[in-house]
DNA sequence: AATTGTGAATTGATTCACAGCT
DNA sequence: AGCTGTGAATCAATTCACAATT
């Protein structure tokens, strides 16, 4: 009934994109859309919004509620349909195809992230990786023929290549400068790794993975 | 006004706390915290909300309605002192000791962990790091002396030195088993990494990381 | 009988607006 | 005059409750 439209508002810069879907259902959208990766995977046929809730951590009412902004696909009585649920899913969070990603910052958290493979998996593809001093780099963080270029051809790469997603994982100080220049090379969503608050465009979306402050907040409920 | 009491609800597990404090605004004041410190670095006596809440990326109203859940501190017409106002957060969210923390898989993103470095100057002492195959860490990913261990000391390890943190960094399917061991050998807060939703007791909080979907969700926003 | 889909109700978080200090 | 502190108002997210459908 409601259709693709971003509320404003949540963790992160997030000024008013092109949708009215609240930014905490995208996040959850796609966690649902790894359990019934895995339910496929066993072969499963149906399931009802009560068991995908479970396996997703989150209240059936809320999957329902969440699932509605994508559209009718349940059977009433029934469940949904894994295969048909899981391609509405990916439709809406856009695309099938490989989404080109390009990290920047090949320290000890970017490296890791080159080697996650996680990321792959859920249709990411790290294209190619940046660091200041790509010499420095051990040979060993590079995986599966990424390319490992200097921070000077980060502008004219994304350019060239059309890239739209960054990973953000240089020293604090660094990460406004890069993101500026990202930004100003055509890169519309960040996921951003230094403990920093980035001023960009209200056009580009950040998502703030702040370690520290993770495992801090974490501590006030320890006892 | 309101004291320590955490309100039920948010992203992850939480089944009411010690405090009312809400959870988001616990993580904020981690941030605030960081800029502080930044603050103080560059020997800045007094701060104002709106100069505070710009550098942290919130509403100046947001900062003082934070604020307002530690206490009182400010002057009016003037802003804050910085240096007190470090101390009472840091004294809300919980101790200037070092709080001790386990590491729990050393692979890829476990061993970035190790060398991040971001932790240690946040307060927390990764005290241990456990991996099911010790033998194949490579050596590089140890730092400061950190104890390598087998997995099965983890239990004794945890009780021995009231450890009460954790971060989880194995692999999806061996995260559940995991969180059941270091809860029962009393771990009140992890640090998620592995894609998996945990089941805990009520009184266990979790914070979950997840770079996949973090990704994902982002990649909504590009057009 | 089971299960979806969704308005209405509720709960929670954010922002406003302004009184009260310094 | 400037800026904090906070109740009231608003806005967003979650959950309830139940009608509709298979």
């Amino acid at each position: 009934m409601i259709f693709h439209k971003v509320a404003t508002k949540s963790d992160s810069k997030n000024g008013d994109k092109t949708a009215t879907l609240p930014r905490k259902a995208v996040y959850r959208l796609s966690i649902y859309l790894r359990c019934l990766q895995t339910l496929r995977d066993n072969e499963v046929e149906t399931v009802s919004s009560e068991a995908l809730a479970k396996a997703a951590g989150v209240k059936s009412t809320q999957l329902r509620k969440d699932l509605g902004y994508v559209g009718q696909f349940g059977t009433r009585g029934l469940g949904y349909n894994v295969e048909t649920l899981s391609v509405e899913i990916t439709k809406t969070l856009g695309s099938t195809r490989l989404q080109p990603v390009v990290l920047i910052g090949v320290g000890n958290l970017g490296s890791a992230l080159l080697r996650y493979g996680g990321f792959q998996k859920q249709g990411f593809e790290i294209v190619a990786a940046f660091d200041e001093r790509p010499e420095t780099v051990r040979k060993s963080a590079l995986h599966g023929g990424i390319e490992l270029h200097h921070s000077d051809d980060l502008e004219g790469f994304i350019q060239k290549n059309g890239v739209k997603m960054a990973i953000l994982a240089v020293p604090g100080p660094a990460a406004q400068e890069v993101a500026n220049h990202i930004v100003h090379a055509g890169v519309q969503a960040v996921l951003n790794f230094s403990p920093t608050v980035l001023q960009v465009p209200a056009d580009v979306t950040v998502n703030n993975v702040d370690l520290a402050a993770e495992l801090e907040s974490l501590s006030y409920f320890v006892r």
